[in-house]
DNA sequence: AAGTATTTTACGGGAAACCGTAATGGAAGA
DNA sequence: TCTTCCATTACGGTTTCCCGTAAAATACTT
């Protein structure tokens, strides 16, 4: 079992369930933080002491509040911590289950597993604990097809930027000397338009404001 | 202190963290419904056998799943047990902070207290369940200035459902035709046209895109 | 280096959105 | 019944979106 687990996650009474789950498990030392900022402080000190966490818990989105905050999701936060230290394993626990975001976490952060947050997702917690522990990947059951989703390589940072400019209000007419302004290519009116045809094709969107009402929902944007 | 006490919440993670906190308290019977037709079911059982709930804690929003449900959400369910034992006092326990939508819950399912999901929530739990023992309401102190919201009056169910078409790719040319076939009146082109532009107006959006996103961001739609 | 493919840009016509003004109709009050 | 008021409807002009075609620029092959 694992020895030394960190839980990074803002509502207080996920912590206390999650917590309460560790110790059921065997863990000998747990600790947990409600901002990001807090837990890779933790990860820093516990790295310098030599005495290393062996596995990250995280939330992905973490509440505002009136405190400032460098690292603002736990996507960020995965990132950091591998960067200081790669062997770390990494479970997300999340509400989130859009397969675009998932997809993303296993190509790009490299977490280990994936728990979705529901009616049963204190038992897959323990399932995932126990199948990282073989070197193997969890994923909750009704997400599993998340890691089929292709929109995640068809869709790229340009068609993103495109699209929340759009959502932001940005008509077309305007985006052409916008992104000339932000040096972003390509630029012309007719480019602009033929990638908002794509992606309406894409998202079967009937027109432009269909097409922010799917890509919303779907958190792409 | 409340005897008895309904718990109607779909995460297990919270589920054990609210049945703990309710221990704490001193609730002598704590029952948790996952589903909102469990819990209606259970209420209706308790009146039957003459020892009533007296505190229900709900969330607001129930993953759907692969069972069929009547009664898909927290204000719902909050309606049916309001029509069926209007003397229940109601705590609303959930992430949501729109003020749109925490409004009308006080206002029209006259709910006693709201707690939002957060870093501290479960001492506000506590704190709104000991307030409503004085017959008082509570709200979560981030969210005091829901109460004040002026979106809930200004908004109604016509402007919901057009601003609802809107985002499912209807263009404004097809509204007047789909309107009639739907009876909604007023169903003219120009009508539509002028409540759009007041719409856009009342949330400053750039144009019809910016409207979606931005009513989709305040959970309107 | 020449040829081919692909991406980007330019342009234009038709459709829809946008926005102001005026006409119509129905409800409330005198 | 008449008048006033307000919501709804009708209409038209301008702008923007939408979508196709073609030219230009860039990248890719051989």
């Amino acid at each position: 079992m694992y020895k030394k687990v960190l839980i990074a996650e803002d509502f207080d009474s996920i912590n206390i369930a999650v917590e309460q789950t560790l110790k059921d498990l065997g863990v000998q030392e747990i600790q947990y933080a409600k901002y990001c900022d807090d837990a890779i402080l933790k990860f820093k000190k516990a790295l310098q002491d030599h005495q290393p966490f062996d596995l990250l818990i995280s939330d992905l989105s973490f509440v505002e509040d009136y405190r400032e905050v460098k690292i603002a999701s736990g996507e960020e936060l995965i990132q950091a911590i591998k960067k200081i230290h790669p062997e770390i394993n990494v479970i997300v626990y999340s509400v989130e289950d859009k397969p675009y975001i998932i997809k993303t976490l296993f190509d790009e952060a490299q977490i280990n597993g994936y728990v979705k947050k529901g009616r049963n997702s204190i038992s897959q917690l323990k399932t995932a604990i126990e199948t990282l522990l073989y070197g193997k990947t969890f994923i909750s059951p009704e997400l599993a097809h998340a890691l089929q989703d292709k929109t995640a390589k068809e869709i790229d940072n340009y068609d993103i930027t495109l699209l929340s400019h759009l959502a932001n209000g940005v008509a077309i007419e305007e985006m052409e000397t916008l992104f000339k302004h932000l040096n972003i290519t390509p630029n012309s009116k007719s480019t602009i338009e033929k990638r908002v045809a794509k992606l309406k094709d894409y998202f079967k969107a009937n027109n432009n404001i269909h097409l922010i009402a799917i890509t919303k929902d779907l958190g792409i944007i």
